[in-house]
RNA sequence: CGCGGGAUAGAGCAGCUCGGAAGCUCGUCGGGCUCAUAACCCGAAGGUCGCAGGUUCAAAUCCUGCUCCCGCAACCA
């Protein structure tokens, strides 16, 4: 019976277009689904939007279109760029579904039936124009930070969560199961941030919202954003809807968010869930940021006049695996990373080209030139073979452990010295002077099966990072992408093999940044 | 003294838990090879490991103080 394995991204907050940043998150949560599957597990990879909330409404508005009709073009945009980027995704949810708006109007009312949420009111500082309560130290001189006008105090009527209640349940919850949020350092965050300090109440209703779901039994609110949006990992997996299938799936395995965001998933959530008696998640993982120049790209921040950071462009240019990659692969897992166009343009060359096509392209030349496309049978073993063989077998054994990590960047690093490793190999075993002497004939063949079967190993891990690429050297060798045993040899003897196009072409930095400088104007 | 993270070769990072000859990738320079996508392989240059003290036979690694950068700071995802 396979083991099932429960992924989510975040619900993204579509007030914009997705940027990089959120195609980080969506394509870890991708390759640790193709990953998982690839070792046998039954996999449920949930993404979405988060569609509600005064933003939203100002944005339509602005744009002169009903919210739905705004909307629907952001999620089909969304929707475009998986597509483009190869994600995988089981289901694709939006918090203005029906079945969704159902789970929150029945969570909202479970948690008031259960005595878990109050009516009170609350107090702050408020923007007329923007019909925003800040706080106090949101302020900036006293002012709106959004507007930048002055603001007035005000009331309003609101339900509360109480979220006071939780504090050393979290605590023992941390403390029990030290797997649950991590990087370990969130977990002093939280603590010191949040727990020690006491947590307040919060609040879970707004009044001055309308684009929102109602609260069932109080028409006059909406149910603001922690209830709405977090719920969305129980409905996505058929909670209220379908029994079976939510008894399967739930408790998620993961929950991979970004690090803005580990205080509503490591105390809100989990709290509600207590509250619900409902089991809570295995993990909370709180990666880093995508830095551009040290800052974080964000939909606010005007980071395409600098420089081209558009997905939507990249991927047509340099294939959605270049994308994937550098995305995977640079920045280390759980810490912040910076990205660049020219960081990119380089790891494609060094790595994609250089390193593994060009190995791919190398092996199977020589396969043509000297043995007429066919797979070798002989295998003459000496330390150099066993040496090769112990590399693969101990870094495909530790993208495995990595990936068990959730660190793909890791992963990718021990894959990578597998075709290093290869190449290497040639240098030592020179096949192409083997190929002078008739008498070393079984040697050659050897060595070239020995290569043949290194990019297997290495490649069929690979596909769970890079999709396309993946299948298409699978293809040419005949096997599928499934992790099996460590067996070295498990090409077909005898098989011919269709020569290989170029897999990533050679680029001319420089002009691509000058031709993406351009490009970038145009928009 | 609000909390957390960071400061290591031109760039990006690892090493710090459990002190013992400073490592990886990219870039630069030199050499080799020729099967390959001007690729591949080998070698070299380049660092007072943020600053100042302390512990120790020995500190990037432990302790103390300081400087600078980044994020969070409760209802802004």
């Amino acid at each position: 019976m396979a083991e099932k394995f429960y992924i989510t991204t975040p619900i993204y907050y579509p007030s914009n277009k997705l940027t990089l940043g959120n195609c980080y998150t969506t394509v870890i949560c991708d390759a640790i689904t193709r990953y998982n599957k690839m070792l046998g597990s039954d996999v449920f990879y949930l993404t979405g939007t988060d569609e509600h909330g005064q933003k939203i409404a100002g944005k339509a508005k602005d744009a002169g279109k009903t919210e739905m009709e705004y909307l629907n073009e952001i999620i089909a945009d969304a929707k475009d760029l998986w597509k483009l980027l190869n994600i995988n995704y089981d289901r694709f949810i939006r918090t203005t579904d029906e079945d969704h708006v159902k789970v929150a109007q029945h969570v909202f009312t479970e948690l008031y039936n259960k005595g878990y949420i109050y009516k009170s009111g609350y107090k702050g500082k408020y923007c007329v124009p923007c019909e925003s309560f800040w706080t106090e130290s949101q302020l900036i001189d006293g002012k709106c930070p959004d507007c930048g006008r002055p603001v007035i105090d005000q009331e309003e009527e609101t339900y509360f969560f109480k979220l006071s209640q939780f504090s050393d349940k979290l605590l023992k919850l941390y403390q029990d199961n030290p797997e649950f949020l991590q990087p370990q350092s969130r977990v002093n965050e939280m603590v010191n941030n949040f727990i020690k300090p006491g947590l307040s109440d919060l609040c879970v209703s707004r009044t001055s919202v309308k684009w929102g779901i109602p609260v069932p039994f109080d028409t006059n609110h909406t149910i603001y954003v922690w209830i709405d949006a977090l719920t969305n990992y129980l409905t996505g997996i058929g909670y209220l809807s379908d029994d079976k299938s939510f008894k399967k799936w739930w408790p998620a395995d993961v929950h991979i968010i970004g690090k803005e965001i580990v205080r509503f998933h490591a105390i809100i959530w989990p709290a509600m869930l207590m509250a619900l008696d409902l089991p809570l998640p295995k993990k909370v993982f709180g990666h880093g940021w995508l830095l551009f120049g040290g800052d974080k790209l964000s939909k606010s921040k005007n980071v395409d006049s600098v420089e081209c950071v558009d997905p939507r462009l990249l991927a047509p240019r340099y294939s959605a695996d270049a994308v994937r990659y550098i995305l995977l692969r640079e920045i280390p897992f759980g810490s912040d990373g910076n990205y660049s166009t020219e960081t990119f343009l380089t790891r494609i060359n060094s790595d994609l080209a250089n390193n593994y096509g060009n190995l791919v392209s190398r092996t199977l030349s020589m396969l043509k030139k000297y043995n007429a496309s066919v797979v070798p049978t002989a295998r003459v073993e000496n330390e150099t073979s066993k040496d090769l063989q112990t590399i693969v077998k101990l870094e495909a054994e530790n993208a495995k452990r990595h990936m068990q990590n959730l660190d793909c960047s890791k992963a990718l690093a021990s894959i990578f010295a597998i075709f290093d490793k290869a190449n290497k190999y040639i240098e030592v075993t020179e096949p192409y002077r083997l190929a002078k002497d008739e008498s070393k004939k079984a040697e050659l063949d050897s060595v070239l099966r020995n290569l043949l079967e290194a990019i297997r190993i290495g490649t069929i891990h690979l596909s769970a990072f890079l999709p396309d690429v993946s299948t298409k050297v699978l293809d040419i060798l005949g096997v599928e992408a499934k992790l099996t045993d460590d067996n070295f040899y498990a090409l077909k003897d005898g098989k011919v093999l269709e020569p290989c196009p170029i897999l990533f072409p050679r680029l001319d930095i420089p002009k691509e940044l000058e031709e993406l400088a351009k490009l970038n104007k145009q928009d």
